[in-house]
DNA sequence: GTGTCTGCAAAGTCTTTGCACCATA
DNA sequence: TATGGTGCAAAGACTTTGCAGACAC
């Protein structure tokens, strides 16, 4: 794991240096956080998991690592309806395209890649003749499904 | 306009009765403000502008009223990344279903319902493998294309 | 008259900012 | 050593809650 891990770390280090910043303890840590799980969490979660290992490092410093890493495109910054902003990494070019299912009970979070072709056909057409009707230059573009997830749909 | 005002009202009022609820000058107020704009308005917005016929009624009013509302389901409420809920009547069955184009730069919403048979035609598609597939019982979806208005592209 | 609704003020939640000190490259 | 990074505390933005008085039906 530290052998991992300062692999990792060089490639992230290259990383920050590229852009101009520096590789921390704090920003790696944050960075161990995310790589290790495939949920979604809060600046709270990884703050967190985070305070275990070093309990030095603060929420505030949690908020601006994401941030940078959202503005150099690692990570994902989403929005579930909770009143909470979620991230998720991006890690280079491995993870695909995908969107969420989100419970409404449960707050459970399932990524799905299925009908992303499809999906992804459809929003491109749609993107294309949307652009042109409201000469709109479409950036990006969010599809969420709300509803129960199995364990939650036979409580109610 | 009273005249129009009042038949609006009556209806409604009727649908509070219906709930259980009260019709009162505050939540006439909230409902017409909301009647007579195609905007999408957040708390603030309206509360502004109720506050000038109805200066005696408070912001916590209008929150309350909104979310009366929503759980009445006769508005929806959306957000759009910026921090702040936005609210819109659906206004019985007037109002087809539609998605959102929203400008990153100066915030500008535009509502459209082209694409939507077909968008509809896809989404009912993956629902229902997505349903199947995770056990999901999906309630709701949302779509939103993020971007840059004809008006602020030219400016970047 | 009774139970709902309201305004005000206070509290809550998530996030950002200011500032002096610290550490990476 | 020169910037950029950090923690802490305070501030900020939006929304919710508690409560006594007011109002709809």
């Amino acid at each position: 794991m530290p052998g991992r891990r300062g692999a990792i770390g060089a490639g992230w280090g290259r990383k920050f240096r590229g852009c101009g910043y520096r590789m921390t303890i704090p920003r790696q840590a944050i960075i161990d956080v995310l790589s290790g799980t495939d949920k979604h969490l809060s600046a709270e979660d990884i703050y967190m998991r985070v305070h275990k290992t070093y309990p030095h490092v603060g929420l505030t410093t949690v908020y601006r690592t994401l941030d940078l890493l959202t503005e150099m495109g690692l990570v994902v910054k989403s929005d579930f309806g909770d009143g909470r902003s979620r991230y998720e990494l991006m890690e280079g070019l491995k993870k695909k395209h995908h969107h969420h299912l989100i419970c409404t009970n449960c707050s459970r979070i399932i990524e799905y890649t299925e009908f992303i072709d499809e999906e992804m056909e459809f929003l491109k057409r749609a993107e294309k003749g949307l652009s042109k009707k409201y000469d709109f230059d479409i950036k990006n573009h969010i599809l969420q499904f709300y509803g129960l997830c199995d364990k939650c749909r036979g409580k109610k």
